[in-house]
DNA sequence: TGGCAATGTGAGTAATCACTCGCATTCTGG
DNA sequence: CCAGAATGCGAGTGATTACTCACATTGCCA
């Protein structure tokens, strides 16, 4: 039975100095998160490297698990942009491009701050709002559902759902696993090859 | 920069009393963990479910983080040796049918007190000695590397090494999110025979 | 059977840290 | 231009909780 507590701001700024001021909470935040770790992390090491009083901060955020759910949203929505733009555009090209393509934003989405991804995947419990950072999948998982429907004619698959469910899982899991791992072998070509050959092999389309 | 605490436990049981009270602790601190989660995980608590004395906790284990560690060890221990084992047997049988075990023995091995593998892998921060969840991944690459190395010749890829790294990895990450998204996706054979056709048609085997 | 090692016991403390108290200053819309 | 709203400012407290203090009892081997 773990307590629930809000974290959804507490109000929103209205003037531009406010905005600024969260703003440099929530950079504040994502250094310290990253300096310190998830233990580590208190409200008023965060106050003081933002230079602004405590009280600032909990006028913004009601509590810590606040502050972190709001990183974790600025850094969700920020990949999810990425890919999400991309992966409308990839039903023009031809399967194999199309794979590669998302292969490759995926890749891109997971270099954007690593360091704070690493924290925020491997320290912060997934609990609550804190576990939101699993929408990013759902929507993928969805866009790419409705890939895998349009084309299906083309396809070596039975389930879209299900295929898509496969694909997403693996081919997160692989870029996650790499940038976490060893992020050099995302410079490596032959990482992305591979992965493209384990998707296009799936589906039973010709390798790009 | 995370403070590093030792997480070895202080001191081994010799008497079976002691035993049994090792074994107690361990028992309590994963019902705990499970009902509570890891924030809300007290030692005190444990302690007084285990029905012993804080004390007695302190002597075995040196602080809060060993105990969990210890948890976390049990248990990648129960789910290692379960799939270590069966490994080694399957370099026998026909590359799809061997496919299918593997694929089989992982959601099997995830079957194993799911509650607290949830916890373990959502909650559980993966720092110091707490990372070590990581080292079971390591032993299967391993092996899978292995495998691949002996029946290179019959399969259509070109590095065993990289090739198990990204098969270990996808299955591994598509019962892990089964289990935690869907259970009852599990006991669907669309999901693992999808699973298995994944894998076999990557490595360009006929399906099983 | 006697002596030594191993074991078990709970109240209390010290430390940490999330969060709260009211008031002066700055902005903005009428 | 002014009135009401928005903003910013730390020291301190209350709660939580990991962990420590010494001694009686039990098991084991000589």
């Amino acid at each position: 039975m773990n307590r629930q507590v809000k974290t959804t701001p507490r109000k929103r700024p209205r003037q531009d100095r406010a905005k600024a001021t969260v703003d440099t909470i929530l950079a504040a935040s994502a250094r310290v998160l990253v300096k310190r770790g998830f233990d580590g992390f208190t409200t008023n090491e965060v106050a003081s490297a933002a230079g602004v009083s405590i009280r600032s901060l909990y006028q913004y955020y009601p509590n810590k698990e606040a502050l972190v759910a709001a990183l974790l949203e600025q850094h969700v929505e920020e990949m999810s942009a990425m890919l999400m733009g991309e992966l409308a555009r990839v039903s023009l090209l031809p399967m194999a491009q199309a794979v590669r393509v998302v292969i490759e934003m995926t890749i891109k989405a997971h270099a954007v701050e690593p360091e704070l991804h690493r924290v925020l995947t491997e320290q912060v419990p997934r609990v609550g709002r804190l576990a939101r950072i699993r929408e990013l999948d759902v929507l993928g998982h969805r866009a790419v559902t409705e890939l895998l429907k349009v084309r299906q004619h083309e396809l070596a698959i039975r389930d879209p759902e299900l295929s898509a469910f496969l694909l997403c899982t693996s081919i997160e899991a692989i870029v996650h696993r790499a940038v976490l791992v060893a992020p050099e072998w995302l410079r490596d070509p032959r990482l992305v090859d591979e992965a493209c050959a384990l998707v296009t092999r799936y589906l039973g389309v010709a390798d790009g």
